[in-house]
DNA sequence: GCGACAG
DNA sequence: ATCTTGTCGC
């Protein structure tokens, strides 16, 4: 029924393409290709949001090995309520426009350990604002049916005016003339971050729920302790 | 053709 | 992503 649920195994109506595995390239580009008109824009009620997950994923330095975790908040004050990690292998090589593929699946895996299903879910990376509008917040989101929304450090695709200096403001991030994201001050004065939609969330609300999480920090809090929690992992295997 | 390129 | 400590400033 939930994204949860979907992760432990059942079918998700949606999150087919998403768990194929493609061995090269042409087909990664496919299956993104065939998979983006399957995302879907909802409204959801940030101020009612109460269990926010945050994913991210850190690699050794030595080895091939990388760790991904997922961990849950719950708002207003961001108490972890509940977390898990899991240490695997990349199964496909870094490219541009594809690291849904080395991440999505220790990120689903993760998830799929979590004894508390979250109502909102949040990547490091990017979602619609992707070369073929299917970043890894929308392979999380259809894999798990879920709502998703994708928060990036340093622009991908597409092109945004500077936003102004308070937080809060924010300016349209365009690609291919078409509004795929938006540049966010999550703290005035300092560099702002890329909020895209990744899959049964809106951009208003993906927005306003990136400001909430993010309190203090530039980063949502559900992100950051996740960012956290998964090089503590590494560094203790 | 060339450069740029989420993590 | 990772290699990397202390340090300048509010």
């Amino acid at each position: 029924m939930d994204g949860i649920d979907s992760a432990r195994g059942r079918t998700a109506a949606g999150g087919i393409a998403q768990q194929e595995r493609p061995t090269d390239a042409a087909q990664a580009r496919a299956v993104q290709e065939r998979s983006a008109p399957l995302v879907r824009h909802e409204a959801v009620d940030a101020g009612a949001v109460s269990l926010v997950a945050g994913l991210d994923v850190a690699y050794s330095a030595d080895d091939d090995r990388l760790a991904a975790a997922a961990v849950v908040l719950a708002a207003p004050e961001w108490r972890p309520v509940d977390s898990a990690t899991v240490v695997s292998c990349p199964r496909f090589p870094y490219v541009p426009g594809l690291f849904a593929f080395r991440e999505a699946p220790a990120l689903l895996d993760a998830v799929a350990q979590l004894r508390t299903a979250p109502d909102v879910l949040v990547c490091d990376g990017f979602g619609l604002a992707h070369p073929r509008r299917f970043g890894l917040a929308c392979h999380v989101g259809l894999a798990l049916e879920a709502p998703v929304l994708g928060v990036g450090k340093t622009p991908f695709v597409g092109r945004a005016a500077e936003p102004a200096s308070e937080r809060g403001s924010w300016t349209p991030l365009v690609d291919g003339g078409e509004p795929v994201g938006r540049c966010l001050r999550t703290r005035a004065g300092i560099k702002p971050v890329y909020v895209s939609v990744g899959h049964r969330i809106d951009l208003d609300s993906a927005t306003e729920l990136t400001l909430r999480a993010a309190p203090h920090y530039r980063v949502p809090e559900p992100v950051r302790r996740a960012d956290r929690l998964c090089r503590e992992r590494l560094a203790a295997c």
